[in-house]
DNA sequence: CGCACAGTTCGGCGGCGGCCGAAGTGTCAC
DNA sequence: GTGACACTTCGGCCGCCGCCGAACTGTGCG
């Protein structure tokens, strides 16, 4: 009783973080895995600046948003992988049935709703179109689950990728993560970490206003000669 | 950001029912997927009865618990699959490092250990062991990521499981979860279910007290069988 | 019926925590 | 240097929430 008592306590600490509004806001938005600053925070969740100051601090003490200061500017983003997903299952954990093609998609915007990126891979109907691509050309098996294939690792080893380094990381190597506005999975993990690396990096991918990104030329090119993907 | 607001204040909500320490408590115990009754609860977590009724209202109305009255007794569990995923992550993102084999093992006790319930599937070595045998067998694949293979759909079948069943409910078919005590993966998801719930129908391992569970001598030959599973 | 027991309701206490405005610190631009 | 700006610190206000004991409801048992 006095480890489970100890237990629930971190337990408790870690959820309290995510147990205020402001904090949850904060979360969500940097879901998008990029770094923002203090005030650009702040002003998403409506609070002064200096409740914005003493919530960070909390997350990042809490361990679950890293920090670095620049000049007069305080960007923070989430701390790993880890974190991400306790923001990921517990944001998902409350929208069970929202109704398809509404109100988040439509607010999102097209832009949005096309590709963003979600933590460090791709989300949004590029996200799922990829993984869809994916598993036609049987580089991850999902007919039951989610596993990267023998063709797979090949293939990903042609684009650059570190396979092996990816199997050694303290991460899933390949996970799913439930998209918002398409409501299906996307690809995360190691692997859907690598794969919008190298798309960023081929520059098939580029950041446009906000979390969204936009897919370039070069990009339709790739994803279509690599994947079979068309993009609209 | 209406939208968003309104997000973030609905993962608040089921962050802060699990943000304290009492009701972490309560849901870490309920991880065993069993029905306790409040008094047994405020026990454990050395709270009042009326406390312990307080927190479990607001358990239930949040969504996180389900209930069942039974003359003076109010057995609570988790409310389903779901539930039991948030509370799972959020522990397991709470110890990084636990030294293996020490104190939650001890304390533990050679029983809970060996094997156990999580939720609705096998844990302990019993659970890491099955999953290793599943591996072994290719029922499931799980170099890199994990799901069931064609194979692994037959053999359940031959075991009586509903598999499309299984395919079609809104539940992961095949997941992985953090193993307390062995530090490693084990089986959950719809078929770790639909595993363990097969093992207590044929009565190859039945409850002991609290959550452990003891392979029976049937169970052994089961295991051994259909598994190859040698259990010490 | 009377007692034991499980759980609930109520009232009240205490503390934590979220919020802000105002003042302060440090950085950048000119 | 001067001013704009990003952020932090401080003080204080307010409300919520966790806790309990005591009284109450309802069930089970003899």
């Amino acid at each position: 009783m006095t480890t489970a008592a100890v237990a629930a306590a971190d337990v408790a600490a870690v959820a309290s973080l995510l147990g205020d509004p402001t904090r949850a806001a904060f979360c969500l938005a940097l879901l998008d895995g990029r770094a923002w600053t203090a005030g650009e925070l702040a002003r998403l969740a409506g609070v002064s600046p200096a409740t914005a100051s003493g919530h960070l601090d909390r997350l990042v003490r809490g361990g679950l948003l890293a920090e670095e200061r620049q000049g007069r500017h305080r960007y923070v983003r989430l701390a790993g992988p880890d974190a991400a997903h306790v923001v990921e299952v517990l944001a998902s954990s409350t929208r069970p049935a929202a109704p398809r093609n509404s109100y988040a998609a439509v607010r999102a915007g097209a832009g949005l709703a096309a590709a963003r990126t979600c933590y460090d891979h791709l989300a949004g109907r590029l996200g799922v179109g990829v993984l869809d691509a994916l598993d036609q050309r049987d580089y991850v098996s999902r007919a039951d689950g989610i596993a990267m294939t023998a063709s797979g690792a090949v293939w990903l080893a042609s684009l650059g990728v570190d396979v092996d380094g990816i199997r050694r990381a303290h991460r899933p190597v390949v996970r799913l993560c439930l998209d918002w506005t398409e409501r299906r999975s996307h690809l995360a993990g190691g692997v859907g970490a690598a794969l919008a690396a190298v798309f960023f990096e081929r520059d098939w991918i580029r950041r446009a206003d906000g979390r969204a990104i936009t897919v370039t030329d070069a990009g339709r090119t790739g994803l279509q000669r690599e994947l079979g993907l068309a993009i609209g």
